[in-house]
DNA sequence: GGCGGCCTCCTCCTGGAGGAGGAGGTCGCC
DNA sequence: GGCGACCTCCTCCTCCAGGAGGAGGCCGCC
């Protein structure tokens, strides 16, 4: 079982390069190459490639694009998306847009096959340069650099269980059954929650659920 | 110049380990161990290594919290981390903490250098197997485009002013207050809320603000 | 003008939430 | 053994939340 490819990059001279270096793998085999993205997809519906070598910048329709539309196949190739700059913008969307993996464009040889395999193999591959510049952009995303002033620690098991599943909307009677408990008790435990972390009421645990990470949004 | 390199993880065999390996390479040079977070930061402020190899699992002190103090120093080291199992929490916790790497323990030799010299010079690297998780997550966290389009299309002004305030945890005598509204008015609204959103309470009109990115969570 | 959507406010009513104040049980520790 | 932390389950009580079923006013549209 070789791994198939596709080279997609509006310059005939990249696409020739890629082909060499990839082709004398005994894994892996190139199957077709596309200049845009609109021919990129009439070859993937075509060939089937496991993996896509997608560029960004191209005429008619870019990589990002064609690696949104990629998605939406029924069992869509991997999209390793090869630019020329670092630039953010350029992968962040990418990312958004389904792929699986991102390099530039002057990667070693044996980086490149290795990227492939591997997104192949249903991982995931970001060059070092471009993994700096996600990170520092993914920490600013993430939910706050959590000042631990005031943690949690007076929580019993119990009431930190209670508190998760308030947290995910449940009613006293519904913790109940979920925990194998009668009503009484996630009563007693909720009055001790709200007791020990000083809130009113079980909407205000809520809040502090997600304002302090103990629970995260987007699980659904 | 050699990249001065300390080893912290609690098992002395897995730091023999991973001295041996870098030990050979002639540009790295190990200049210490510690066996808890604690003694890594007393080793850090003494050897001033240029990165860190940071165990995640410790006793008194662990790597995610190791690394956060790690960052507040003059200079700090770059921080790789290392874990048994690739679970989402420690990497997204060691991210915001600073690390720039992240690593599974079982790495091949080769790809274990190569990290340590790629975030010695300012890039980062992360494991593949990590790497699909931490874009899975990445794009959830992304502004989404259109999901994020027409959430809650059938909500009023008045309506969706009333959400936010209940998902900051008020009751509706404090809306009331704070909108300069009679506590029935406010009632309707909320039950219109409900009732549009076919939800059962306020407690999950909180748990959907949250989980839609309505409200987010904020470092206040 | 009439109609419909939205905002405002009302009363009556039920049910759940949460506090107060217990009690009995297990377990680990001194 | 005694003590304390934790889990479990009571009862009595109050109060807010939320539904049902209104009503009046404003505004834009046909």
């Amino acid at each position: 079982m070789t791994i198939r490819v596709l080279l997609v990059d509006d310059q005939p001279l990249l696409r020739t390069g890629f082909r060499l270096i990839l082709q004398s793998e005994p894994d892996i085999e190139v199957v077709g190459e596309a200049g845009d993205g609109e021919v990129a997809l009439s070859q993937v519906r075509a060939l089937r490639p496991d993996v896509v070598l997608m560029d960004i910048r191209m005429p008619r329709m870019d990589g990002v694009e064609a690696t949104r539309r990629l998605a939406e196949f029924d069992d869509p190739p991997r999209v390793l998306v090869l630019t020329t700059y670092d630039l953010d913008e350029y992968v962040v969307d990418s990312l958004r847009a389904g792929a699986s993996g991102f390099l530039l464009k002057d990667v070693p040889a044996e980086d490149l096959v290795d990227a492939v395999r591997v997104v192949h193999r249903g991982e995931a591959v970001v060059a070092p340069r471009v993994t700096r510049r996600l990170l520092d952009r993914f920490a600013r995303l993430l939910p706050a650099p959590r000042t631990d002033d005031a943690p949690l620690p007076e929580l019993t098991d119990r009431e930190h269980q209670v508190l998760l599943l308030m947290a995910r909307g449940l009613s006293n009677a519904e913790i109940a059954g979920q925990l194998v408990l009668s009503e009484t008790t996630v009563k007693t435990h909720v009055s001790n929650v709200l007791m020990k972390l000083g809130l009113r009421d079980r909407v205000q645990a809520v809040v502090l659920a997600y304002e302090r990470g103990i629970v995260k949004p987007s699980t659904s």
